[in-house]
DNA sequence: AGCTTCTTCTACAGAGTGTAGAACAGTTCG
DNA sequence: CGAACTGTTCTACACTCTGTAGAAGAAGCT
């Protein structure tokens, strides 16, 4: 239930990244602009998606649960549920969760973790 | 390039619980098996799958490098490429670095991990 | 009421997956 | 060797998901 398409995650990425909430068409503007920014210089025809476009992906992100709307305001706002840390805390789960052996899993994902990421672990695991 | 059809994930949970290199009827036997075992009582029609859709479902998963094939043998053996357990970790890892920042994602991560779990880690990172 | 701005409906093309027949290849037995 | 069998590869089709957007409907502004 979990796996998002190309556009999804640029829209979440873009709802995560700016806290507030933002309506279709600021959307529509910052996928603009992301989009030029990734291939080279200036001038690119920069891929202007339709706002429609954005509006359709904003509803499926909502049926999955990832997206929330204010229905009030006029141009309807949209923002993210959860933080893209607790959503991905939580897929992490689902993941782990998806293996029999838990703590097998567990083991090996310690295994290949940085030293600055196991060193916060320790400090997260030592409290407690 | 994670992400598992139905019938693909039974495939590999086949591969995975029993070890050994399986051909295509032994998985397609097994996999009647366990649909069967799955609805209820006995006798049940239980959705035999045709062989041919077998072989594709295994060809996929070789073409995603989730499975390997020994073509000398006549009937094709085949073999998952990586334990379960690994292959899990490895998800987790993908999931976790699809986030900008890490550390918080780990913290909300232990935050809702088990008891037993916890204890595992600490273990691995030689607290206690 | 008429124009403008948003939203919802409907549609379609392309990828991924489940499902399997048809065609082809390697073994085996008479 | 050639027929019968067993196994593999090709081709195909239906369904779902995703990207993409026009057409049609609803709301507000003047």
């Amino acid at each position: 239930m979990a796996s998002l398409g190309e556009l999804e995650r640029a829209v979440m990425d873009l709802l995560w990244a700016g806290h507030e909430a933002a309506t279709a068409n600021t959307l529509r503007d910052l996928l603009a602009r992301s989009t030029r920014a990734e291939n080279g210089t200036a001038g690119h025809e920069g891929k202007d998606l339709a706002v429609t476009t954005v509006l359709t992906v904003l509803s499926r992100l909502e049926r999955k649960g990832l997206v929330e709307r204010e229905r009030g305001t006029r141009p309807h706002r949209y923002q993210a549920v959860s933080s893209r840390e607790d959503h991905t805390a939580e897929l992490m789960h689902e993941v782990l969760g998806s293996a029999p052996d838990r703590e097998a899993v567990l083991a090996r994902f310690i295994g290949s973790v940085t030293d600055t990421e196991a060193e916060t672990l320790r400090k997260l695991l030592g409290l407690s």
